[in-house]
Order: structure tokens, then C-alpha cells, then sequence
DNA sequence: AGCACGCCGACT
DNA sequence: GTCGGCGTGCTC
């Protein structure tokens, strides 16, 4: 059986599998239509169908044995070519396979295999031999179609994938043209029908609420109503309504609609721009126009917003489609309710916590419908096929939260934006109040437009920022409950006037860790080496790496001493020191143990926007986005902790998060006050934003960047060796710098043990690859994976794990 | 990702 | 002596 040497011109189908290895070849048979780049098409992989994506078509027979394509669904193509590009420019640029970028870019309704739909073929039953095929023949038989994966439910067998996998092969089986799991969702409405009021009266007469329901409908003739409708404006039970709309008396009227909806402003005002701001537009207008990127650098409340909702709409004039990237999406509603007031439908917002179908939704209508003009969405988003974009706006384009850490591709989407924007020759504008040093420097040598906003909406005065020195009141221990005086009359001030405060404190959990008071014993992670954090609510010690818990011991396991001692405080603890020292206010938390539910996130944020919460304490999560008008205080409860990452952008973070966090305070024309509890008053951030000499810091940071040769100045790829043994990461990690030595990389740094040596039970070592801007990285690229790969290839150390990430955050 | 092949500990 | 643990390598 060997078809591709009998067809003499056998078509060769290079395709794109969610897998580490990538790309796989497959021939066309005969009587299959020929797909295109971008196409989606069902392959078989070992005992398994996938789907994936068909990255380049052509004649070149490979030296193993292909097998054939198995399906090309109708609905193609599900990707465009640039698309394809731009993620081999991801992959190649961020050292993955391009089938990790594909399982990263694609929503995963789209990419499983159990999506292709089949039937039975009309010679099914002559070909029946055995009592598998005749379960799936009687069920087939009944239901008509099926996905693989109720057949795999259906006969439960170890093997039943590669049985159907035959089916298929052996034409007992038929792929139904495509019918992919999607559908658009349908929406039921009734009405009464013209002329049966009276007739429905007298059938319900012995019938109070079904009488009542048809009054209600009665009285609405000529609009139709959705059962949810009319329980919400009758006010009668869901079954009554059932009973009634299924009878004969309704019209059923069936739509299809979105389930995306916008919520269009009719009398949203026109866009007025200041003065200021019309010239920041024309500035940036310009430039866009002859194909400058813009860094818009604009403090909060400047209304960077305004701008971008001008500049979007000369995109859409030119029919254009706009991404506008944001780092957290649950915490920007407000910059997207605004968008949606002015685009309405137009916008779409791509959420990570959307569900499958929608997002299959959105995929489709970017693709191909010109529905969607505006693309709202965190870092995923750049991976939307757009066919027509012409606008990339990268918001808070400073935030850590663009990088990928974790799962490969360990991308940074403001950096792949920028390539996106290049690829499609679109303007491209980043905005912050805190712009990320690579995007000043970028603004330094010229290759961006520098844009400055430096006055607040309305004119309305910069906080007032106020040092607290932490350690002189705790040693007069005047400090209740780690509020200073200062903070605590300030909040005090703040509540008779009615006025709302935010209180950030970048730990979450009780405490960082607990210790015995007799024997000094710290409980530790039994994977990681950290302390286990205590959660109050939940009374465990949980360990913030890997999720590792353990109820808290009532005794010292060392000593037997039956108490623990609380150290170092995070929200939780605030949040409950609050309750004592305030007991008449509300207070809210905001950190990742409250987000975790949307619901709850949403409820939170909208309590606080609504007034009814009088304190918000959180992690950093309060510094994002959130705009609230009733604020004029906000409080850093201990700035040490932001100013001691353990790398080298360590000063330029701490800053960024606490001016972030200030310029939460004070807005509607009032002068916002903002209080940093603190030891380190002589650090550099500290005097940065006390005596407002941003630039001054910015200049020397950069100073010390170019001089200790850290990026924006060079490119770092940060490889991380993991083993369970240390002593094989250390050995690991030592020849792994030989190796890169010799093939000629020369500044590298390390070996070295990072802070947290162990992580999940794995022993990590450190190599930082310090690269010149101007080198080529694709010739480094293939030096460095050559290396991993040898290293990984010698006995003995073929489990240990190289992890490499190109331009660490 | 899934699966097979292969080499070391506890067991009918 | 076998069963099964998961470490390793392969699938076009």
C-alpha cells in the first residue's frame, strides 16, 4: 500500500499541530479538494486525529512514509497567511515550536480533534463485521451525525479512537460536511397570535396565572417577548410561561443573534478635545501618518482615552480594523464600556474568561466579516486573525502583565504587537503614564514619536505625595494595626467628608510566613523553597508557587511549643485590622484569592464605584485601571516590598507600580493625596516621587542600563536549567556555558541559584545570554538551541529541563 | 498531547 | 518470578 509513488504528482500538505514538534506532512489523496495556507484540516498522528492548520502546500516528496490528510472542513480557511508569518516570527523569535504558538492563538473549540462530525456511509452496513461497528452503526443509525467524541463516549473502550480512526479509513464512516460544533445562538420570542385572546380566555378560565399571562401578552400585541422577558415584567413562574407559550394561542418567532452584545450610546456625547489634547492628536496623527509608532506618555486622568477614541475612529473611516491591547481586561470596564458607548457593536471585546463559543465567534467574524472594527483584549488577542488591521494600540504598554511567563510561547505581546504593526503596516501607538524604558529609549534614538500629556483632565492639580517614615512611629509604637498616624488621620479625614480610600498592600494571604516564637522553626513548602503563607479565612499555610497547603498545625512540629507567631502582614490581615480599627466602615479586598470568580471580581469593583464600600484594600490589582471618582486618598501600607524585586528592573518596577498606584487618587478637579509608609526613605524610587523628578530618575536608571549593559541597550535570553537533583542542574548548568562559550556567545552571566532555588520539587541554575541590539538574533537563536540540545542529549542528563526566555520581565 | 517501549520496586 | 510505576522518545 503505498499510494504516493503511484500518483505521480502527490501534493504535499505542511500543517501546524498544537504540539512541541510543530509541523507535520501529509499528502492529499486523490479525491480531496486542494486546501490553502491558513486552512484548517483533520490529520492523523500516531493513534490520534488532530486538527491543525495548513502552513504551506507543495511536491516535495519527504524521506518518511505520509499519511493522508483526513478531512478539510467547508467552513476554511481559519487562518490567514499573514497569520502564518506572524507566528513564525513568534516562534522563532521567542525560541518555541510554532505548534505552541498555535495552541496559544487558537481558541480551543477550534483546535479540538473531536470537532469533525461523522456519518454513516451508504455502504455502511454490507461492511459491518464486528459488535463495535454495530453500536456505532445503531447509533449512527438513529441520530444520523455524531462527533468522534460521542462515539468515543458512547462505546467506552480503551481503543475505541483508533477503531473509529479505521471506520474511517475503511469508509464505514463518512465525515459529515462540516457542521463544527459552533452554532449561532438562537434566540425565541412569542407573541399572541392576531385574534385567539378571546379563545384563549375561555380555555384558561379555571386558570388564574395562565389568565394573567395571556392579559400580560394581551397588552403587549405587536412585541414579541423572550420567556425571560416576560417572567421578569409579569412576574409569573417559568412553568406557567412554558405551558402557555407551548400551547396554541403564541406566535414563536426565531432569531439568531449575538453573543457578543455592545451596549451602543445613542446619546453619548461627541469627543471634545481640550486644547491640549487636540494638540497631542495632531502630534500623533502626524506621525501615524508617515508610519512613526507614537509613545503616548500621559499621567492618569490626562485622557489618553479621548485620543485613542479619535484616532480609532480615522481608522474606521479608512475601514480599518483596530487591536487595542490591554494588560488585565477584568479590571479595564471602564475603558471598555466607553469604547462600546461610541463603537457599540462594533467593538469586541475579547476576554480570557469568555466561553468557547464566543470566542469562535469573534475568531470567524474577524476573519471574515467586518462586523468587528474595534478588538479589545489582553495579550491573546494579537493572535486574532485579522484580515484588515491598520491600528494597534498598546495601553499601559509598561505593564509586566504583557509577557507570557509560563506555558510557552513566553511571548511579550507589546513586543509581538509592534511586529504585528510591522507586518501589516499599521500605525502603531503605546500609551502609559509610566512608559517601560525600552519604549523611552526607543523615543530617544528617534525610532518613536515621544507624545506628552501632562495636564490632568479639567486641570485638575497632581497628588500631593506624602513619605512616611514606618519605622519612627513603630519604634514610639504608635503604629495600630500597620496604619501610622499620618495615614490613619488622613483616612479619618477623608471619611468625614464622605470620601472613599484605597489602601494597597502588595502581599496577599495573612501573613508571608508563620514562625514559632520558642524554637524559630518556619514552616516551608515541602516542594519550594519558601515559606508557606497564612490564610486567615481558610486557616491553612499555602504556598504561593505551587499551590502546596497545609492545615496549620496547632503545635510546633520541632518544639512541641503550642503557638505560632505571625510575620509580616498581606491583605487579609489588613483587611482585619481594619474591621477593628473602623468597625462602622465597609471594607472591601481585592487580590487574586477574592478575584478568583468574575462574579465576585465585578462585585467588588462595582460596590466600590457605586459608594458602597468605604475602604478597598488589595494587592497591586488596585493600582490597574480602576477609576473612581469618590477617591481623593490612597495608601501604600509598606513600599519595601515593591523596591526589592531581585533583578535589574527592579527600580524601574517599584516605580511604575507605586506612580500607578497614586495617580488612582484625586480626581473631578480636587487635589489628590497620596501617603507611602516606608523605611527606605533614602531610595532612589522614594526620593523619585517624593521631589517629582521623574525624568531625573528615568535618566540616571537608563545611565546605569547602558553602563552595566542591561536592556533597552541589549537583549537578554535568560535560560533556566531545571532537575530534581542540584547536583545534576549545577553540572548541567556548567556545560551548558562551556557549550555557549565555545560557539562564540560572550557575554553570559552566571551559573547562578535564583532567589527561589527550588521550584515544584525542581533545582533551578541560571544563565543570562547578554546579546548586542544590532546581532542578528535568528544566527543566535539557532546557537543557543543547538546548545540546550546537546546538553540534553548526554546520558544522564537527558530529564533535565532548559527552559529558555528571550527578553525576560 | 497521547501512546508505546523500557527499566526498576512491591506483590498476587 | 510478574504488575505497574513513570522516564524517554516518537508520531508526519
Amino acid at each position: 500500500m503505498q499510494p504516493e509513488i503511484l500518483i505521480p504528482e502527490t501534493i504535499f500538505i505542511d500543517t501546524i499541530l498544537p504540539l512541541r514538534h510543530g509541523v507535520f506532512t501529509y499528502h492529499l489523496a486523490e479525491n480531496q479538494n486542494l486546501p490553502s495556507v491558513g486552512f484548517q484540516i483533520v490529520v492523523p498522528l500516531g493513534k490520534n486525529l488532530y486538527s491543525g492548520v495548513v502552513i504551506a502546500i507543495h511536491k516535495n516528496k519527504p524521506q518518511f512514509k505520509t499519511r493522508p490528510v483526513i478531512f478539510i472542513p467547508e467552513r476554511n480557511p481559519i487562518a490567514t497567511p499573514l497569520q502564518m508569518k506572524f507566528w513564525n516570527w513568534v516562534a522563532g523569535y521567542y525560541l518555541c515550536s510554532i505548534g505552541e504558538v498555535l495552541d496559544a492563538a487558537l481558541p480551543s473549540m477550534l483546535k479540538v480533534k473531536s470537532e469533525a462530525i461523522v456519518s454513516l456511509s451508504d455502504g455502511a452496513l454490507e461492511m459491518m463485521d464486528d459488535p463495535f461497528d454495530e453500536t456505532v452503526y445503531n447509533y449512527l443509525n438513529e441520530c444520523k451525525l455524531a462527533t468522534i467524541n460521542q462515539l468515543i463516549d458512547l462505546t467506552k473502550t480503551r481503543d475505541s479512537l483508533p477503531l473509529i480512526y479505521k471506520m474511517i479509513e475503511r469508509g464505514f464512516l463518512i465525515f459529515a460536511n462540516d457542521k463544527t460544533k459552533y452554532k449561532p445562538l438562537i434566540e425565541k420570542r412569542y407573541r399572541l397570535k392576531a385574534d385567539s385572546y378571546n379563545e384563549a380566555l375561555s380555555v384558561y378560565k379555571r386558570s388564574p396565572k395562565k389568565l394573567e399571562l395571556i392579559e400580560y401578552l394581551y397588552a403587549n400585541t405587536g412585541r414579541s417577548k423572550t420567556p425571560v422577558d416576560i417572567r421578569s415584567e409579569s412576574g409569573l413562574s417559568m412553568s406557567i410561561i412554558k405551558s402557555v407559550l407551548l400551547g396554541s394561542f403564541v406566535d414563536e418567532e426565531i432569531t439568531e443573534i449575538s453573543r457578543i452584545s455592545g451596549v451602543f450610546d445613542e446619546n453619548a456625547k461627541p469627543i471634545v478635545l481640550s486644547e491640549y489634547q487636540q494638540k497631542a492628536f495632531n502630534e500623533i496623527e502626524a506621525s501615524l501618518l508617515q508610519s512613526k509608532p507614537v509613545l503616548l506618555e500621559g499621567v492618569t486622568g490626562s485622557g489618553k482615552t479621548e485620543i485613542y477614541i479619535k484616532l480609532i475612529e480615522k481608522a474606521i473611516a479608512q475601514n480599518k480594523q483596530t487591536l487595542y491591547l490591554l494588560p488585565e481586561i477584568v479590571l479595564s470596564s471602564q475603558i471598555i464600556k466607553r469604547l462600546q458607548h461610541y463603537f457599540g457593536d462594533k467593538v469586541c471585546i475579547y476576554h480570557s474568561r469568555i466561553n468557547q463559543s464566543e470566542r469562535a465567534e469573534i475568531w470567524y467574524n474577524i476573519l471574515s466579516g467586518d462586523r468587528f472594527k474595534v478588538v479589545v483584549g489582553p495579550r491573546s488577542a494579537i493572535f486574532l486573525p485579522y484580515h484588515n488591521l491598520g491600528f494597534v494600540i498598546v495601553d499601559e504598554e509598561h505593564d509586566p502583565g504583557f509577557k507570557q511567563q509560563d506555558p510557552a510561547p513566553r511571548y511579550n505581546a507589546r513586543d509581538a504587537a509592534i511586529v504585528l504593526s510591522q507586518l501589516t503596516k499599521s500605525w502603531l501607538l503605546l500609551g502609559s503614564a509610566t512608559p517601560s524604558f525600552e519604549s523611552i529609549q526607543n523615543v530617544n534614538s528617534n525610532k518613536y514619536l515621544g507624545v506628552k500629556l501632562t495636564q490632568r483632565y479639567g486641570n485638575s492639580p497632581m497628588p500631593e505625595v506624602e513619605i512616611v517614615d514606618y519605622r519612627k512611629w513603630y519604634r514610639r509604637h504608635e503604629v495600630v494595626g500597620h496604619l501610622t498616624p499620618i495615614l490613619k488621620e488622613y483616612m479619618e479625614r477623608s471619611f468625614q467628608k464622605d470620601e472613599q480610600v484605597i489602601l494597597l498592600q502588595n502581599r496577599r494571604g495573612f501573613a508571608p510566613f508563620v514562625q514559632c516564637p520558642s524554637c524559630g522553626y518556619i514552616p516551608q513548602c515541602k516542594h519550594c523553597d519558601v515559606s508557606l503563607t497564612a490564610h486567615k479565612f481558610s486557616n491553612k499555610l499555602t504556598c504561593h508557587y505551587c499551590g502546596y497547603y497545609i492545615i496549620k498545625p496547632v503545635k510546633c512540629p520541632q518544639c512541641n511549643n503550642d503557638e505560632f507567631v505571625n510575620q509580616g502582614f498581606g491583605t487579609e490581615r489588613v483587611e482585619e485590622e481594619l474591621k477593628e480599627i473602623f468597625p462602622d466602615k465597609k471594607i472591601a479586598r481585592l487580590d487574586s484569592d477574592t478575584a478568583r470568580s468574575k462574579q465576585n471580581l465585578e462585585e467588588v469593583i462595582s460596590r466600590f464605584a457605586e459608594g458602597k464600600t468605604d475602604i478597598l484594600i488589595g494587592t497591586q490589582m488596585v493600582s490597574k485601571g480602576l477609576d473612581f471618582g469618590g477617591v481623593n486618598l490612597v495608601g501604600v501600607l509598606n513600599a519595601d516590598n515593591m523596591l526589592s524585586f531581585p533583578d535589574f528592573r527592579s527600580h524601574e518596577r517599584g516605580f511604575q507600580m507605586l506612580m500607578q498606584f497614586a495617580g488612582r487618587a484625586g480626581r473631578r478637579n480636587q487635589q489628590g493625596k497620596v501617603i507611602i509608609q516606608t523605611s527606605q526613605l533614602d531610595h532612589p524610587v522614594i526620593q523619585a516621587i517624593q521631589h517629582s523628578k521623574q525624568h531625573e530618575f528615568v535618566k540616571v536608571e537608563l545611565a546605569e542600563r547602558l553602563n552595566f549593559e542591561y536592556p533597552p541597550f541589549i537583549r537578554l535570553i535568560q535560560l533556566t536549567v531545571k532537575h530534581f537533583d542540584r547536583q545534576k542542574t549545577d553540572k548541567a548548568a556548567e556545560i551548558l556555558i562551556r557549550l555557549l562559550n565555545k560557539s562564540g556567545i560572550q557575554k553570559i552571566l552566571g551559573p547562578y541559584i535564583p532567589p527561589i532555588p527550588k521550584i515544584k520539587r525542581q533545582q533551578h541554575s541560571q544563565i543570562m545570554i547578554k546579546l548586542d541590539r544590532n546581532v542578528k538574533l535568528m544566527e543566535y537563536r539557532d546557537k543557543v538551541i543547538q546548545c540546550i540540545e546537546t546538553v540534553t542529549s548526554i546520558d544522564g542528563f537527558k530529564s533535565v529541563k532548559i527552559v529558555a526566555d528571550v527578553d525576560p520581565y
